[in-house]
RNA sequence: GCCCUUGUAGCUCAGCGGUAGAGCACUCCCUUGGUAAGGGAGAGGUCUCGGGUUCAAGUCCCGACGAGGGCACCA
């Protein structure tokens, strides 16, 4: 006799066990037909199975969020439906739900290539159409693993042998095709409409590159069309925003074959990186930072002594001379650390900020390659902090403030912060870990931040915290970070004097803010579509004359900016204005200033910003007045 | 590194066995025009590289390299 609670309160008897199908129908006909699943004490269910127990139940519908959810997790089950008709030899491996759609892991012998994606495609819309009934069971491994046998579905049968004894499975019947899945299911394939097939691509069984290569098929999946268009046309508008397409159009930048991985700055791209490194050199300088320059090359023996030619060999870029084998430096600490080294350090030296602007090299595998994102060459906002155990709470903490004055300067409203613990392989015991993670989650806690564990994905010598970025189709970048590392300073000597006149090993704290210019300028160039504030945009004013009349004016009232600091062109080409107009609002420059006779004589200029706002005819004076403050705010007004 | 896709003019792309194309950019000429493309003419390519098939190869096949999307990796 269950007791049904609706969330409304209202409360149903019946007599017998009830499905949540039948809890729907007694409501009405119109939540009947809508009816995905159903949540029982907080547990989604399937509307098939029964219920004989007082419950809390919510019909779930497409609405919801968790109806979504089903919805795309039954459609990776219908890419098994149509994959086995469509090539019976197939196997199926797993099928989950990720952001935005689903995907399936199949092993077929054949590569699957997008003609046959779109044959996928177009039978799934034929079997949605038929509106068949989904059918649930619930049986037990024997079962479950009888099931598959028949079928060959090996890599189900290996799921299952993961399963505990006792535990039961739940079987979903797409007609002839079965599939096995914690659920809930859609019961009908009327719910399943608005999807697409998105792509094909390699995923190694089990996330293990030791293991086979199966092939992904990704979709995406909404409650309806109008929905499903809104995210395709979301992809469209993330696809203008790429650093790529902006970097080449806005003359930043280049790669090319000669140097994979490693970027051949132009003047504006590298007057973007320099505006960074000053402005980051600048909040160093007021931190209590002392900036060094370290060697690009360094004998292996060093590289022996830290750690990594054990660990990163294969992917550090190496030379020799002269018999000596040198490594092209992955990172800075080590070198760092020799400069500590140089010369006895009290404890009332510490801490010691040591930043370097350090240039690092990375045999990066040529598949993680990503423009400006990952790379081979680049440049990092590093510094290592020496310090005591007891002082690492305090630097970790000032340093975060540090981070998010400068994230907050660039107008980033969603950093991304994991807490990221001891790997597999590390050096260091376990004491040291625990006490090095302690430090950092302490740390992180009294700052009131929104944060996560990221477990196993710590450093080789120590925890870390990481401030990850979003690109344009929100993947997730790491920039920022501090590390505790209690075991470099050993490794390579590094003692100072204790209070009690006793040798003993500072800590050492490595960190960036940045992470690498090449990527955080990628990400800016994202986040800002190319359009860059004044602060950070190579060329802040292009000075358009009107006839040739006008061009030496312009050339003269650049030069008066250039030379107050300003970074301003102009442009005096023999076309007309709302051709160059044109042009230099695509090129993203932030202040236009067009010289005509009318402002030769007044000694005025127009002035039009890059988002076509008419600022009207102003004094120079007052022109520089509005450019300066511009400059002065950075990114503080996005981040209201 | 692995799987799939891909590489044609400075850029964006068409051509997919039979003498290399378009738009924009570039050069020259006309035009001196007031807030997102004025007009005309011209120049520009060992079709990534190396093999092969063919009477004939950007075009088909194989390989290398690069790029793109995933996976794995990411000190």
């Amino acid at each position: 006799m269950p007791i049904i609670t609706l969330p409304d309160g209202s409360q149903k008897c019946f007599k017998n066990p009830v499905t949540v199908a039948d809890i729907a129908a007694s409501i009405g006909p119109g939540l009947a037909d809508a009816a995905i699943a159903g949540e029982v004490n907080g547990n989604l269910i399937d509307t098939a199975l029964p219920i004989d127990f007082d419950a809390d139940i919510k019909i779930i519908t497409a609405k919801d969020s968790e109806g979504i959810h089903i919805i795309r997790h039954s459609f990776a089950h219908l890419v098994g439906h149509a994959v086995k008709q469509l090539y019976p030899t197939a196997k199926m491996a797993i099928g989950p739900v990720i952001e935005n759609g689903f995907y399936y892991d199949i092993a077929y012998e054949k590569s699957l290539l997008p003609d046959d994606l779109s044959k996928i495609e177009t039978r799934i819309k034929e079997l949605i159409k038929q509106n068949y009934e989904v059918r649930v069971e619930v049986v037990s491994k024997e079962i479950a693993r009888k099931t598959f046998e028949e079928r060959e579905e090996t890599y189900k049968l290996q799921i299952i042998d993961e399963i505990p004894e006792n535990e039961t499975i739940k079987l979903y019947r797409h007609q002839e095709y079965v599939d096995m899945c914690r659920g809930p299911h859609v019961p009908n394939t009327r719910h399943l409409r608005a999807f697409s097939l998105m792509k094909v691509s390699g995923a190694y069984w089990r996330g293990n590159s030791e293991n086979e290569m199966l092939q992904r098929i990704y979709g995406t999946a909404w409650s309806n069309s109008k929905e499903l268009k809104k995210y395709i046309n979301k992809l469209e508008e993330a696809e203008k925003r790429d650093h790529r397409k902006i970097g080449k159009k806005l003359d930043l930048f280049h790669t090319q074959e000669e140097a994979p991985g490693m970027i051949f700055w132009h003047p504006k791209g590298w007057s973007i990186y320099q505006v960074l490194e000053q402005y980051i050199r600048g909040i160093l300088l007021v931190n209590d930072y002392q900036e060094i320059k370290t060697p690009q090359a360094v004998d292996r023996s060093l590289w022996e002594k830290s750690g990594h030619w054990e660990k990163f060999k294969e992917d550090m870029f190496t030379t020799t001379s002269e018999n000596r084998e040198y490594a092209i430096k992955p990172m800075n600490c080590p070198c760092h650390v020799q400069v500590f080294n140089q010369g006895l350090k009290s404890y009332r030296d510490l801490p010691i900020r040591l930043s370097e602007f350090g240039s690092c090299h990375r045999n990066e595998p040529s598949g993680a390659l990503h423009g400006l994102m990952r790379v081979r060459n680049f440049v990092q906002d590093d510094a290592h902090i020496f310090c005591t155990e007891e002082q690492i709470q305090e630097e970790v903490s000032i340093f975060i403030d540090l981070i998010f004055e400068v994230y907050k300067s660039f107008g980033f409203n969603s950093i991304i912060i994991k807490l990221s613990t001891r790997p597999d392989k590390r050096v260091g015991s376990d004491d040291i870990w625990d006490k090095s993670e302690k430090a950092l989650e302490d740390a992180l806690n009294m700052k009131n931040l929104d944060w996560d564990f990221l477990p196993g994905e710590g450093a080789f010598y120590g925890p870390k915290i990481e401030f990850s970025l979003k690109d344009c189709l929100e993947r997730v970048w790491q920039c920022g970070t501090i590390q505790v590392d209690f075991s470099m300073p050993a490794r390579l000597g590094a003692s100072y004097i204790d209070d009690k006149s006793q040798r003993k090993e500072p800590v050492m704290l490595h960190r960036a803010i940045l992470g690498s210019f090449e990527r955080f300028i990628g990400i800016l160039i994202e986040e800002y579509e190319g359009k860059l504030p004044p602060w950070l945009a190579p060329i802040q004013v292009v000075i358009i004359g009107i006839t040739d009349r006008n061009s030496e004016a312009c050339i003269n009232l650049s030069s008066s900016l250039v030379a107050k600091g300003f970074r301003s062109i102009s442009d005096t080409r023999n076309e007309k204005v709302g051709f160059k107009i044109r042009e230099h609002t695509l090129q993203r420059i932030p202040y236009l200033l067009i010289i005509g006779d009318k402002e030769q004589e007044s000694k005025k200029v127009s002035v039009r910003t890059m988002d076509s706002k008419d600022l009207g005819i102003m004094t120079l004076d007052d022109f520089e007045e509005v450019l300066k403050a511009s400059i002065l705010q950075k990114a503080t007004k996005r981040f209201a």
